[in-house]
RNA sequence: CGCGGAGUAGAGCAGUUGGUAGCUCGUCGGGCUCAUAACCCGGAGGUCGCAGGUUCAAGUCCUGUCUCCGCAACCA
């Protein structure tokens, strides 16, 4: 009989940067899910990668004077070291640079082409570069990209038009056909109630402004559009599009690309429409997990808080690390990560309960029998207690992996390795070892420890890839882990201990934190605040005079309805004629604390429509904080003086 | 009234088909001594955002309302 297949994929990483914790954590959740089903029989193949192309990556390397392919060679070496690092599983990694997948993403090209789902056409629109992204009229704001902020260009350029619009009845119906499709399913609702629903605009597939990508097989002068590129890594990757797709007919469609829930809209909509275009099976599940958050916000590098899981590893242990972020945060939803939860988590779990239990059963079964478990055994109280116990955890804990809950799959975990605690205790073996007579019930407690202790090391070997042999190290038993193994007692005939170092040594919270912080310090030795400065572009007065700055006076103020942020508000420019002006600040002034304040405006921007306020120039802020804004306040000045 | 999510003990979270409100950490007290000052037991601490409603019974269903967070809108 065939075995039963199980193909997983992380997202194929932008390696336009080092990779952090967040990365991190979505590729520890498949290996743990990869592993869990290769113990379980399953042929399984774990993918993971980099989507190396796009303009962004053409602009790095040209700063960095190196080529495109130079420059992400050497950030892809980085990535593969911390998938080393982290002991990730995967069967494969494909970078979107490989010969077989620049050939194949041409063919599925091509292959939409003639079935007539791509045609030529022009676009035309307001360009932003670095975002590559194009935006219409209404959607950029006064000229800038509504992602970033940068100024975008009028560009019309021919480009071809992948038919999306075509799909969005069949996206529907698949949607309501295959429940379980997207999770979780709020997911799913926020797709269809904003994407799909108002409406799906074909999408433009290519790109002629930079060079950076694999080219259109019809017209050499157009690169791919990268999500086409990307999203089809899953299909090449097995071989498709290529002479032997023998993986492929074996391991598609996908059983789960997990995700992170900023790239749902791509997997969802585009990604099925592709394979639907192009007449291949659908991916069984797309899960978009939630993001780790840092106290006080998202991680930026301007504020120099990006987390470095290389650090983190290398201090704590890989299997800690990876033991928290899965445990902490519940899959699914967002989660904060901090210095103090994780060295909580490794003290009170990982050292307090299961390092605590190995370490005492081993020096146990040494001081008592001297190493061996003897034969003569009798059983006692709290034995069935116990056992029935791990059976039930052990079809808990395949009931939550099967559904990727891994927090609460560990939650069940930590719960038998408590009972296991208390066993002890309720058994008190250095009572039974003080009289002779007691010694078969001494043995057969010990036994049962060890046992428990067996089980818990097949049931946490998919989280703890290194930890778990080591467990078993200590138990003298061998380390081929198999999943059927771990729900009854007495698959060792009996156990001779090595006394082992200890596993999960505690940590001095205080101490550390203090240490860590010196460490993060070190690791980033750039004041990030100095290289952003030196980052901006130097202009010349003449572009500085461009800009026509002028004191103003509020005359009134009051919120813009549909708009959380924007306040509308009238000023004395000293023209005599009022000047409205829609500013964002909303959520830190009320309107009646601003009538009457004299501020800095700027008088010569072009005017733009916001939430349907034309808003005619704009007022000087400082951003005290990633939360925080200050209007910069100049009353005694007269209005309609000039600022420079 | 754009879409969606969330408001439950000091903190972080569970609460499935409505039936005495739980878990982890912290805290207080007790037990034990095999063990990594670890382990085990117990106590204190919540009118489950607010207001109505359905019901014998609601954190759990319905209506309204407030606040927060994502996305979208957008911060000129």
């Amino acid at each position: 009989m065939e075995k039963k297949t199980f193909y997983i994929t992380t997202p194929i990483y932008y390696p336009s940067d080092k990779l952090h914790i967040g990365h991190t954590y979505s590729t520890v959740a498949a290996d743990t899910m990869a592993r869990y089903k290769r113990f379980q029989g399953y042929d399984t193949f774990f993918l993971t990668g980099t989507d190396e192309h796009g303009q962004k990556i053409e602009d790095k390397a040209k700063e960095a004077g190196v080529t495109p392919k130079e420059y992400v060679d050497n950030i892809v070496a980085g990535i593969k070291d911390l998938w080393k690092l982290m002991n990730i599983s995967n069967d494969k990694f494909i970078r979107t640079t490989d010969d077989y997948h620049e050939k194949a993403v041409q063919k599925i090209f091509t292959r939409m082409y003639e079935k007539g789902d791509i045609y030529k056409g022009h676009y035309e629109g307001l360009y932003c570069k670095p975002c590559e992204s194009f935006w219409t009229e209404t959607q950029a704001v006064d000229g800038k990209c509504p992602d970033c902020g940068r100024p975008v260009t009028k560009e019309r350029e021919e480009a071809y038009f992948f038919k999306l619009s075509a799909y969005a009845d069949k996206l529907l119906k698949y949607y309501e056909e295959h429940p379980g499709f997207i999770e979780p399913q709020s997911r799913q609702n926020e797709m269809v109630n904003n994407f799909i629903k108002p409406g799906l605009q074909d999408l433009c597939v290519s790109r002629s402004s930079f060079k950076w990508g694999i080219p259109v097989p019809v017209n050499e002068d157009h690169v791919i559009y990268v999500w086409l590129d990307a999203l089809t890594n899953y299909i090449t990757a097995l071989g498709f599009g290529s002479e032997d797709d023998s993986l492929y007919k074996k391991f598609w469609p996908a059983d789960v690309h997990l995700i992170g829930k900023d790239i749902i809209r791509f997997h969802t909509i585009y990604w099925p429409a592709f394979l639907m275009s192009i007449d291949e099976p659908l991916p069984e599940k797309i899960y978009g997990h939630g993001w780790v958050l840092l106290e006080g916000g998202k991680m930026s590098k301007s504020k120099g808080n990006v987390v470095d899981p290389v650090v983190l590893a290398e201090r704590y242990g890989v299997d800690a690390l990876r033991y928290y972020l899965l445990r902490e945060i519940a899959f699914g939803s967002d989660g904060v990560f901090s210095n103090e939860n994780l060295i909580n988590r490794i003290n009170s779990d990982l050292a307090n309960d299961l390092g605590n239990l190995v370490s005492r059963t081993v020096a146990m079964v040494q001081k008592y029998f001297g190493g061996t478990i003897p034969a003569e055994r009798e059983a006692g109280d709290f034995d069935a207690d116990l056992k029935a116990l791990a059976a039930q955890t052990a079809a808990d804990a395949e009931k939550e992996l099967d559904k990727l809950n891994f927090s609460v799959a560990l939650t069940n975990i930590w719960k038998f390795i408590s009972r296991t605690n208390k066993y002890i205790d309720e058994t008190a073996p250095w009572t039974l070892a003080k009289d002779e007579a007691n010694k078969a019930r001494l043995a057969e407690v010990m036994y049962n420890l060890c046992e428990s202790i067996r089980i818990i090391s097949v049931l946490i070997a998919p989280f703890m890839p290194a930890t778990a042999p080591e467990i078993r190290k200590q138990l003298g038993i061998g380390a081929d882990f198999a999943w059927d193994e771990c729900s009854v007692f007495g698959k060792e005939a009996t156990y001779t201990v090595v006394k082992g170092d200890i596993i999960f040594p505690r940590i001095d919270l205080e101490k550390e934190l203090a240490e860590l912080e010196a460490a993060t310090a070190a690791a980033n030795p750039v004041n990030p605040l100095k290289e952003e400065i030196q980052g901006v572009a130097r202009i010349g007065i003449d572009d500085f005079a461009k800009v026509d700055l002028r004191v103003a006076k509020i005359v009134e103020c009051e919120p813009v309805k549909k708009a959380k942020k924007l306040l509308k508000l009238t000023l004395d420019d000293g023209t005599g004629d009022p000047r409205t002006v829609a500013s964002g600040i909303a959520k830190w002034y009320k309107p009646e604390e601003l009538v009457g304040k004299s501020v800095v405006l700027v008088s010569n921007l072009k005017p733009a429509v916001l939430c349907g306020v034309e808003s005619q120039g704009m007022i000087l802020a400082a951003d005290v904080s990633e939360d925080d804004v200050k209007v910069i306040f100049v009353d005694g000045i007269p209005a309609g003086s000039k600022v420079r």
